[in-house]
RNA sequence: GGCCAGUUGGUGAAGUGGCUUAACACACUGCCCUUUCACGGCAGCAUUCACGGGUUCGAAUCCCGUACUGGUCACCA
């Protein structure tokens, strides 16, 4: 029998034993959650990840266990290049840290590693080994044609498809003959010798979708591939048990291989971890729904935020409460908490996907972001425009107290502004406080349009404007001019008699604020003259 | 086609047999506050929990069936 292993994986000289020794047990506490991210190269981190990946950090951390970051890059074929350090900077963009895993394409960090399951090869090959020395596996030199038909009998015949029982072609071969198809230079693949059965039940817990029953494996399933490498399941179940892997958090597409994992490690005589499978985020398409998708959403590339000035936060919050509901409410009951100080449950991740809603991120984005300091709200633009608005950047760079003042108007506050849902919404809502950006204008006149009333309203109103007036001397000075002029100074009151004003302060005021921002909507006016001061508003009434 | 899962308003959802004339949040609409906007406040928005049966004094909640949606059935993960 050894002799016959050796031949279908030469060059295999440890044992399991020698690799447990290695890989010790982890001495963690009771409860805690090792767990992990395990993406392919394949390309950015899409949303449907982080939200997994988030999920996995965060139960690890509240458990005090072991995040770990694996790259799982068996298929050559799918692989993109430096593709490990993109999915390396996302995380880290997110806050999301790793206890263990890879650092760059080549590094990693821990003491279970490789991380990289393209340097594991021998260790699943000496796995792989241990089942064809029990009679637990077996080659199979079946060609891709050769499969092909026999899905095409299954299906003419109604069987059930797949390399199962009789139709496992390869799984009768006696050893005299798999020897002389490796003498003719056959290909072959191992394939794991099912002990399963259709018609038997296995029941399981999904820490998400609860008590499951599903149909035993029977299939072969390939666990060492043509390359050597192993197939996902039995990369699974090696590094999974090595690593110390106490919970799975993957993709709802995995329910159905469930069996599969399962029994291979009943096969072994391990322990298998615990499963939560998380369902997709959605996304409303002509009526359907379907995955979000890299291909088809913007919304979906992590990259979509940065370039928005969404701040990383605020994706977090989003997630969270679409994890667990009760997370919005406890979060609006505890403002000075964060995420973390939040139990996240498993139990309370919903079993059927959710639509993903970008208003309701933005919602909270907006929220966020009007917490945030003055200073804070600066280096965030700051940043952003760094990358994406150089005219931006320069003048925030140029005019940087100036512009934390912008940014300061109605916010540190009790009940501060809520107008910026991402870093980018500052230009476009505040360009009028930059000479630099004052152009090309188009005012937003409502009520009073002719010049001679503006003209009028701007001489009276400059003249008595005094930058050092508080407010309510400021407001004064606004009725002041009504009066003078024919406007109703106090709303009631013209309300009450509409037709013994040529209008009211609202309309005086809007000359005043659309003078100095072409807008009609602006914050507080007062504070907007104020930083602009006597001059640059003379400057700009003229310009009228 | 086989197997599995899901289905509460425009959206996320709470809800596990009576406290539900179905929380809360987002979106939307209207009103109030207000010099504009944003904020804030108030109100409206599911006579009903995919549909059809059943169990029960009583069901969104338990059971059965149907429909629809999604997943899976690779030497992809």
């Amino acid at each position: 029998m050894k002799e016959y292993a050796d031949l279908l994986l030469p060059n295999i000289d440890k044992t399991i034993e020698d690799y447990k020794k290695i890989y010790p047990d982890r001495n963690l506490k009771d409860g805690a959650i090792v767990t992990r991210y395990a993406p392919s190269p394949t390309g950015y981190v899409h949303m449907g990840a982080l939200f997994s990946a988030f999920i996995a950090s965060k139960m690890a951390k509240q458990t005090s266990g072991v995040f770990f970051l694996r790259i799982e890059d068996t298929d050559k074929k799918r692989e993109i290049e430096n593709g490990v350090s993109g999915i390396i900077k996302d995380l880290k963009n997110y806050g999301i840290k790793i206890d263990e895993g890879m650092t760059s394409e080549t590094e990693w960090i821990g003491e279970y590693g490789p991380y990289i399951q393209s340097k594991r090869k021998e260790i699943y090959q000496t796995f792989a080994k241990h089942l064809i020395m029990n009679d637990l596996a077996y080659p199979c030199f079946c060609t891709e044609e050769d499969l092909e038909n026999i899905r095409k009998e299954q299906e003419s015949i109604k069987d059930r498809i797949g390399y199962y029982g009789k139709w496992a072609r390869d799984r009768y071969l006696s050893h005299e003959e798999v020897i002389n198809k490796i003498n003719n230079g056959e290909k072959y693949v191992i394939r794991l010798k099912s002990p399963g059965k259709f018609e038997n039940k296995v029941i399981y817990d999904d820490l998400v979708k609860g008590k499951l029953e599903l149909p035993e494996n029977d299939l072969d399933i390939v666990i060492i591939k043509g390359d050597g490498l192993p197939t996902y399941h039995f990369a699974h179940l090696v590094d999974d048990y090595l690593m110390g892997t106490t919970h799975v958090i993957r993709g709802d597409e995995w329910l159905s291989s469930v069996p599969i994992h399962l029994q291979l490690f009943k096969v072994f005589g391990f322990k298998p971890p615990k499963y939560a499978h998380i369902s997709p985020l959605l996304k409303e398409d002509n009526g359907t729904r379907r995955k979000l998708s890299k291909r088809k959403d913007p919304e979906a590339a992590i990259s979509y935020y940065h370039e928005k000035g969404i701040p990383t936060q605020a994706v977090l919050l989003y997630l969270c409460t679409v994890a667990n509901s009760n997370f919005e409410m406890w979060y609006l009951q505890n403002k000075d908490k964060t995420i973390d100080d939040f139990k996240l449950e498993f139990k309370k991740i919903s079993s059927s996907g959710s639509l993903f809603d970008v208003d309701k991120l933005l919602n909270i984005s907006k929220n966020y972001i009007s917490l945030l300091s003055a200073t804070d709200v600066y280096n965030n633009t700051l940043e952003y425009s760094k990358n994406y608005d150089n005219e931006l950047f320069d003048l925030l760079t140029k005019y940087k107290d100036y512009s934390i003042n912008v940014m300061n108007i109605e916010r540190e506050q009790k009940k501060p502004r809520k107008d910026l849902a991402m870093f980018s919404d500052f230009r476009k809502q505040n360009w009028y406080m930059y000479d630099e950006l004052f152009n090309n204008l188009n005012y937003e006149w409502q009520n009073i349009t002719d010049k001679n009333e503006i003209k009028e309203i701007l001489n009276l109103y400059i003249s008595k404007y005094d930058a050092n007036d508080d407010k309510d001397t400021w407001f004064n000075k606004m009725k002041e001019v009504c009066d003078a002029l024919g406007y109703a100074s106090d709303m009631k009151a013209y309300k009450e008699n509409p037709d013994n004003y040529k209008g009211n302060i609202a309309d005086v005021s809007n000359v005043l604020r659309v003078s100095l921002t072409t807008k009609s909507m602006t914050p507080d006016l007062y504070e907007i003259m104020k930083l602009l001061g006597k001059e640059r508003m003379e400057k700009r009434f003229n310009m009228v």
